[in-house]
DNA sequence: TATATTTGCTTAAACGTTTAAGCAAATATA
DNA sequence: TATATTTGCTTAAACGTTTAAGCAAATATA
């Protein structure tokens, strides 16, 4: 059938009697190099249908033009959104990207770690699992002296490039929203205290608790793996408390979703009897009933800035610059589960 | 900084005063070497922390070793879950996958093409985009001898192997189940005809509602992009007819959610008033209110099945077996929108 | 003990590029 | 016209593997 192999640069030379060198610098466009030869070149190559071998440009160049990317799922609208936008960044400049997802497992991880490195990748750019404490692995990168860049979920302790929003003042948003709208018992699920966006959300949730001169309850502040089904857990916690809290503020759509679901199930009025705000601006929170307030963190701009962050690596010569530390405003965006106000009192 | 090079085999060979050769055939557990060399060839590589280089050997053996993916997006989850289990089943074969996006645009999927010829992939896993209809770039892919699979969104007239569920009898499916309900005036808002998925998921409706001696009107069929935003304006058409359907059964879940936000926002009784069923079964459609009845399409399982088809080429010597055509059976799963007995009529 | 076989390596070439170094012919400069 | 420079290529080596072919030493067989 098919069995034709590929046509390389030495069948480009053949025809044209040529070196291969030369056909090499006439495709690249080496200025060395006659025009009447580079649009013979250019000619028998179309004609051959030869496409250059990017195995053995890598291998000669010693640059794969892969960039490994590691998320905790790509079936989230956050991740796959950040994907998109450092996808077309990196396109652009002749990158392509290999995407791998761990699952929120520490071990599938560290595979996805020695795959990429296996694969010769040029750079990594990760949003870490959950699960992950261990940094030994994403050393292991640095080590190699590959460039690693982090985004949303990152580590302070690793000294790498981090691209992010402020989650401290996000939370101090919120709080203060929640408190606009009368709210005075405020609640928040939150997510793992070792990784540092939820830690910093915590942080933020407090010190707004605290600015308010809002009582602050321990048994309000609960730590969560932030799955929906966990959601759903947490949230029928709060209920059983003595004193119920009248807002609450999960750190992830997903188990604010779950939240809600036991909100809804009980018959306890959003955001009436209970307010409730989420993370993320995952799209489902504008379908459910009722819509969930959540915090847009621009994953479009975390691509980008993380795309860019690693060309400016590629680009630099050995003088290592300091750290790029690129820390985003979020938005809050208020729906129905929130907007006490919108509801006319119409008892 | 970090600046030492990768070690390589010749360095592992260095130190132990063998050949390069030997060391390769060591790292590979090659019967011809003893087993007193492989034990300190293994040591050496990992007291250097060696890496094999896997641009140099794919370069060398001709295989790179990577499977490249197209999708329309990477965002849905039947997307996302049918790669993720293709993901098992290659890494556990030593394959990686290189994931892109062709956003319904034929321009883009083309660019991807390229992309993945270029990077040498040993073969290509892709669902179409909408607009696709010229294959010239598909059979580019097979006139270079790569294997090509396609799943969901195929093609007939590309010869090639197809993973899929099956549409035509999904369709008689979801119309039995409507008329079960009692319903009597079936609408369908499917997707474009030239593509074989919603083609076959017309003809099934057209030839279910002739089996059940229903009327067919013209006006009940109609061709969309299966987007949210058209889902809601194919809806609104479809309610100002002089004679509206009472159950609408729509080909993708995002168009059913842009439905159900204009029956909802009409105030329409789902399912009493017109009842509704998508197609695909993502997780929003269990979120919203109404929950929307939807075909699960068993993501995993397509994605499992594409997986082994690609082994399977990569494992057949030269003789081309006959085509893979795998067509699965889909699943209803009944929700409230559809579920017109659940609601007690207690008027 | 003489020959055959097996063991355990080495040598050399190859995969398809890129690039430093070099060289002859053409052109510019003095 | 003689020398210097530029142009447009070629030659050769390299990237890090793998693998076919070969060979000496060790072992088995007759």
């Amino acid at each position: 059938m098919t069995n034709k192999k590929k046509p390389t640069i030495k069948d480009i030379a053949k025809v044209l009697n040529i070196s291969a060198a030369a056909v090499s610098k006439a495709l690249h466009d080496d200025p060395r190099i006659s025009e009447k030869t580079k649009l013979a070149v250019k000619k028998v190559s179309k004609d051959l249908n030869y496409q250059p071998n990017h195995l053995a440009s890598a291998l000669r160049k010693g640059k794969s033009k892969l960039v490994g990317v590691i998320v905790p799922k790509t079936n989230s609208h956050f991740f796959s959104s950040v994907i998109q936008s450092m996808e077309t960044v990196l396109n652009k400049e002749g990158y392509n990207i290999i995407i791998t997802q761990s699952n929120e497992s520490y071990k599938k991880e560290c595979d996805n770690i020695d795959t990429l490195l296996f694969t010769q990748v040029d750079g990594i750019i990760a949003s870490m699992a959950n699960e992950t404490t261990d940094l030994e692995y994403f050393e292991k990168i640095k080590s190699k002296g590959i460039p690693l860049i982090l985004f949303d979920r990152g580590e302070n302790n690793l000294n790498v490039d981090y691209i992010g929003i402020n989650d401290y003042d996000s939370s101090h948003m919120i709080v203060e929203h929640l408190v606009k709208q009368g709210c005075k018992r405020i609640a928040h699920i939150g997510g793992y205290r070792h990784t540092r966006i939820f830690n910093n959300r915590i942080r933020g949730y407090i010190d707004a608790i605290k600015k308010h001169e809002l009582p602050f309850e321990r048994t309000f502040l609960v730590e969560s793996s932030l799955t929906t089904e966990d959601g759903r857990v947490k949230m029928s916690e709060l209920l059983a408390l003595k004193n119920r809290p009248d807002a609450v503020y999960v750190a992830g759509d997903y188990a604010a979703l779950g939240a809600l679901q036991v909100l809804n199930e009980r018959g306890i009025d959003i955001p009436n009897d209970i307010a409730l705000v989420g993370f993320g601006n995952e799209p489902f929170t504008s379908m459910v009933t009722p819509a969930i307030s959540s915090v847009n963190q621009h994953s479009a701009e975390i691509g980008k800035q993380a795309a860019q962050t690693f060309l400016a690596h590629t680009k630099k010569t050995v003088v290592r610059q300091k750290l790029n530390k690129i820390i985003l405003n979020a938005e809050l965006i208020v729906r129905h589960s929130s907007n006490i106000q919108e509801k006319p009192i119409i008892v």
